[in-house]
DNA sequence: AAGACGAAAGTGGTTGA
DNA sequence: TCAACAACTTTCGTCTT
């Protein structure tokens, strides 16, 4: 958000990368993009001696957490590689590649079908992908600590997304994730508030203006009635109106407003439905509206004017 | 007849003792 | 752990256009 980050936001570190020609921010303790996109990283690190450096230095893609294993996957060294040892040596890699068969595989294949699902569900809601790998990632840090014991995958998976748009400030409604993920919302609302808890994500309450430009779509609103709406959002958070309340509530009733002054009258049903609150609630937030911005006469200017 | 309005009772979650 | 509480929903009857 600001410029002026010092500290990972996730993990409170500081030891951020900057990459200038790409514009980036990265923690490289805990991965987290502070800024833009998560993308490749570059050497970051020193070499002390000729060794350290045979070792540390490589090249390959992107790293990336919508690949199971961020695309930097790790085996147990085999062919070649092990026939350079003999008898006791020999036998342990033959264990140890056993071992990482069943072990990793068990979890990465968990991994691989989860983040396959992720991506369905985020297509399906056409997200953008930087909300992707912020998903991803999530899911790997709850996969890691255990969280998705005793929850289904789909609906940790689910809460991901919902926390992931919801930093991006591209949010969706819990309705819209259920109808993407098939679970249903008070699960997805259950999961998503555990695993941010538990992963101490820190969620700021999501602004009801980030909501204006889908609804406004989806009622087909002309480009002033959205700002006009904005317009209402804003004065309204002026005067204490949004705190505590529902955002899309506050969306949907500023948006209906909105609609009434410029004369493109829908109905509280129409943005009722398109918001996924009831009529009851529009009405609650637009009596609001009405007392304390003084909004009567706008409206029956427009219409006059019919 | 459809939409807007408002009262009343119910739901799920948060908070504070 | 439980009760009080706020926001929101559901339902339903009445008024307005």
């Amino acid at each position: 958000m600001s410029s002026l980050v010092k500290r990972c936001p996730e993990c409170g570190s500081l030891n951020l990368f900057y990459n200038k020609e790409k514009g980036e921010i990265i923690c490289k303790d805990c991965g987290l993009v502070i800024e833009d996109k998560m993308v490749d990283f570059d050497q970051e690190w020193r070499e002390f001696d000729s060794e350290a450096a045979a070792r540390k230095r490589r090249t390959g893609a992107p790293m990336t957490y919508t690949q199971f294993d961020k695309g930097l996957g790790t085996d147990v060294g085999r062919k070649a590689d092990l026939y350079k040892f003999e008898g006791k040596t020999k036998s342990k890699f033959f264990r140890l590649q056993k071992w990482q068969q069943r072990v990793s595989s068990a979890l990465e294949r968990n991994l691989k079908q989860a983040l396959s699902e992720l991506k369905r569900v985020s297509s399906f809601l056409r997200l953008p992908s930087s909300v992707d790998e912020e998903a991803s990632r999530i899911y790997t840090l709850a996969v890691q600590r255990g969280l998705v014991r005793g929850r289904s995958m789909e609906s940790v998976v689910a809460g991901a997304l919902y926390a992931a748009c919801r930093r991006h400030d591209v949010p969706r409604t819990l309705d819209e994730l259920g109808e993407a993920s098939g679970i249903e919302k008070k699960e997805i609302g259950r999961t998503y508030r555990f695993i941010t808890r538990e992963l101490q994500i820190k969620i700021l309450p999501s602004n009801p203006a980030d909501y204006i430009a889908r609804f406004a779509s989806a009622l087909k609103l002309t480009a002033e009635t959205q700002s006009r709406s904005v317009e209402i959002i804003e004065s309204a958070q002026h005067v204490e109106l949004t705190s505590g309340r529902g955002p899309t509530g506050i969306a949907a009733a500023a948006l209906y407003v909105a609609a009434l002054i410029n004369g493109e009258k829908r109905t509280q049903r129409e943005v009722a439905d398109v918001a996924g609150v009831t009529e009851v609630t529009i009405r609650n937030r637009y009596k609001e509206l009405l007392d304390k911005l003084d909004l009567e006469k706008e409206i029956k200017k427009t219409k006059k004017k019919k």
